[in-house]
DNA sequence: CTGAAAGCGCTTACAG
DNA sequence: CTGAAAGCGCTTACAG
């Protein structure tokens, strides 16, 4: 494969001038640059990138590290983020963590060995132990809970306000005995802990009694745990005439697990989500849920990774909350 | 940072030892192997990869191209992807192409530019005027039919076999007015000719006209292109009583048109879709569909890139087509 | 506007 | 089992 070199004996210039035509630096002669980006065309010349990458310092890549790149979610929001980080000439390479602590850890570490500029780490396996670790100089923004107080940028979700709005909706809407499908991480804050608080505060606060026979945890928050949690609550003959859901995809799951049983929503039962996951406004019937403002998450996540790239004097590790609307559809109409 | 030049000097021993640590090579005395990992820890030491992959001249890193990132059925192909990757020691860079011909070229330059060791490569917008442009030394599988006879290995879908299955499986089940949503690519063997070609041939060897009033084209086949293809329909006022659609995510855009008309699945209409998302088997009404056994595509696909990799004298490009089977579903009961 | 020199941080033969 | 030397292909100051 043709060098750099190679284009430039062929050009009649330096190396130097072949660089400042590919960089398009401004003080290069027309007719040279012509010169130069005839012989690149002849030659079929590529930078190498690992070489340029190497001398400068800087790979112009951000990594965005995500428990599943197969779930709307994170697929809908790596989409902006992409959309985002070009704008400014950056590119994504996106990594799948499998929500793992490791796998977590070790993104940083791909960052730090000068892969990415930056990363941005949707952490879900990393506890509040590990807040120490992420004290590096690689610049990173975290999205999710339990890095709250860690010295690094940190964007969260409205967890307990949405899941108290979303709660609230169902009990205006009528509902009395509310269930809620979670995780199993109780962990001081975890998603689930968040949530399962916004789910209790809003009760009290309209007067209904929780009961524990209405909340179903749940290990993975796949589609198919929210639809065997929705078979657990009909086969545990608890009565119920709402279901509260961690996320959208176990909402899509519960609703499915409900036909199964031969209930209607939002008949017999309204189900809410949380995340407004695109399918949300397609399924039969559409879902009620929490918009988290995934638009600002990207844009703040992209613009907090690049300000910390470009380097910043004095600057502090900041906690961000973005905000939600409650979107009402058919699922508790 | 340290350099593997600080760590040398810190364990007292060449910097080439110190790599010869850091590459698993056997001839390195243990207790020399100890003083050098010692120092590792100590200074914090993590390789840098650029350096690494330009004296290598490999990133042990391939790219996956798809057209979008947020669509269920590349997210759940690119997951598969990444298993068989990962099991090979290789990572694998997703990049999105927005199925535009530039950024699909583009991916195949950043292979060019040595960011990759191979490129799997979904094609959507190329043509097949734009074959010759694949004839290039870097070891490439592409996705997809319009490479067919290009001079890349080239994994297919059974296109026309699995909708002519899913077309005849609507007759069999009583349809004798069958619409089909498909794009709007009337290329030679672009993905809506391959399987409205097999729509074509199981209504022509069940004995049932075809009738144009009940080809619905859309630019984009999202989601939301399904659900307006079934308002047009409808509101077309031309009978029909089964649908096949040209993917998975048009045939649940399709379920919710349908819903929004009172229509209901599978009473008044059928529907098929293809692709066996993972969401089929969780809408309501679930979705009869064609399984194109992504398994074998990730499988075949990892196999095939790895071995044009590692180099493989008198190779021919090869076409292949997988397999695929009916997956029978309430939608078309 | 253009160039000669140095060096980014590794790994690869080659020796011993 | 360990090391000295060369070099992967670029870009960055510094000169002129």
């Amino acid at each position: 494969m043709a060098t750099l070199h190679d284009v430039a004996r062929a050009a009649g210039v330096s190396p130097m001038t072949v660089s400042n035509v590919l960089n398009k630096h401004p003080h290069v002669r027309a007719e040279t640059r012509e010169r130069v980006l005839k012989a690149i065309d002849e030659l079929g010349y590529r930078v190498n990138v690992a070489a340029r990458n190497l001398r400068a310092g800087r790979t112009d890549t951000i990594g965005f590290a995500v428990p599943e790149v197969d779930s709307p979610y994170f697929g809908q929001l790596a989409s902006r983020i992409i959309a985002k980080a070009h704008d400014a000439g950056y590119r994504v390479a996106i990594e799948r963590t499998g929500a793992d602590r490791e796998n977590e850890l070790s993104a940083i570490t791909s960052s730090r060995t000068r892969m990415y500029d930056g990363l941005i780490l949707s952490a879900v396996g990393l506890g509040t132990a590990d807040r120490e670790l992420l004290n590096t100089d690689v610049p990173m923004v975290v999205l999710g809970e339990s890095m709250a107080d860690a010295p690094v940028d940190h964007i969260a979700l409205p967890n307990e306000a949405g899941t108290y709005a979303a709660t609230a909706h169902l009990v205006d809407r009528g509902c009395r005995r509310i269930a809620i499908v979670q995780g199993e991480d109780q962990s001081r804050l975890s998603v689930t802990s968040l949530r399962h608080a916004g789910y209790r505060r809003a009760l009290a606060d309209r007067g209904i009694e929780a009961d524990d026979a209405l909340v179903i945890g749940r290990r993975h928050l796949s589609i198919e745990d929210g639809r065997s949690a929705a078979h657990e609550l009909v086969d545990g003959g608890a009565a119920f005439d709402g279901v509260v859901c961690i996320t959208d995809t176990v909402a899509l799951g519960v609703l499915r697990g409900l036909a199964d049983r031969g209930l209607s929503v939002p008949g017999d039962v309204r189900v809410v989500g949380f995340d407004d996951i695109l399918e949300a406004r397609y399924s039969v019937p559409s879902l009620t849920t929490i918009d988290p403002d995934r638009d600002e998450v990207a844009r703040l996540a992209v613009d907090l990774l690049l300000t910390r790239i470009a380097g910043s004097p004095g600057w502090q590790p900041h906690d961000h909350v973005t905000g939600f609307r409650l979107v009402e559809r058919e699922s508790t109409a």
